[in-house]
DNA sequence: TTTGAAATGTTACAATATAACATTCAAGCT
DNA sequence: AGCTTGAATGTTATATTGTAACATTTCAAA
């Protein structure tokens, strides 16, 4: 078997003992339960499509999303996985990454936050994090030019603790 | 005449006072100075594109510039914009808001620096901060992280001052 | 003045996203 | 069960944003 520790830290990315499988199971029933304390309805279509997103720790397009639904026999549209999308941002259960036009699971579903992202450029894959320092800062700097933030948005690029490493290794033959 | 301050300090709105002509003509004359100083060349093409970016302090989009370019009677395709944008993205003239697929000029061009916005929802206007506790506070995040951060994207969307007390004023009717 | 690299022109298309209207589904009511 | 209604999805068409690939022009150095 593989690994104990399914759901990811906040801040982290998967390593070799990342049991992914157990990392979908565990969010869609985060899902599930959410939606039903909520009273709003997590249809099959709105399932697969979380799913999608969860597929991996990279963030996913929509069309990519799209192509994924096409797999399993089905002809769906672009609007059918728009909405979809909408509604799991709306549920806060997916984040949309600005800088990249995609989408990837909400690692912290249930209680409201914005979410600041480490994005690895050479892996692609991202990672969540909630740093109320950074928040606290940008509250702060807002407010002393008389702005109001109501939707932030931080998406950090550049590399994560393996790729520095492998890329280091690297560096001596480029 | 209007007023005397012409460049817009750092994290604030224009206000009634400001001149935005002069402000224009302002960061003209700088990216003359930069590109001239390195040794690349703002070409007509690019200097256009740099004014038309510059008309407003509202984030523009490439499609926008197009528009622009061609109504000074030259048909422009997409690839042009697209280039200058890029080229002056590379001098560090203008930033890119990828919340908005849009582009703003650089309140502080000629010295490197990652850019903070402040983007109001309702009068559109966009302010750009560079606030060291902010910068201070996204490295310690990612450090304690293990990542290292090359390209930080922050865009606060929200309300600013002078719409914050309109809205607010207008609230009773709402 | 040649000449080579940089810049722009041109054509065609890829990728992302939404508007508008039709149909189906699912939950509550009779 | 059958009816009603709003939510969800289907369907068609198109808008918006961005690039690939190759041709032509421009400009500064040799
Ligand atoms: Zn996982
Ligand atoms: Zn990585
Ligand atoms: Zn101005
Ligand atoms: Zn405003």
């Amino acid at each position: 078997m593989a690994s104990i520790a399914a759901p990811l830290k906040l801040g982290s990315f998967p390593d070799d003992h990342h049991d992914h499988k157990k990392c979908v199971t565990q969010a869609l029933r985060q899902a599930d339960g959410i939606c039903t304390t909520r009273g709003v309805r997590l249809t099959d279509m709105r399932r697969q499509v979380f799913a999608l997103v969860w597929q991996s720790h990279n963030p996913v397009g929509a069309y990519e999303v799209l192509e994924g639904l096409r797999a399993g026999a089905k002809k769906v549209q672009p609007p059918t996985v728009y909405r979809a999308l909408e509604f799991l941002l709306a549920q806060g259960l997916i984040h949309r990454i600005e800088s990249l036009n995609a989408y990837i699971g909400c690692t912290v579903p249930g209680d409201a936050h914005a979410g600041q992202f480490l994005i690895c450029r050479d892996c692609g894959q991202a990672a969540e994090l909630i740093d109320q320092r950074i928040d606290a800062a940008i509250d702060q700097g807002a407010k002393s030019a008389g702005f109001y933030v109501e939707h932030p948005t931080v998406e950090l690029e550049g590399l994560c603790a393996h790729c520095r490493s492998t890329s280091e290794a690297n560096s001596h033959y480029e």
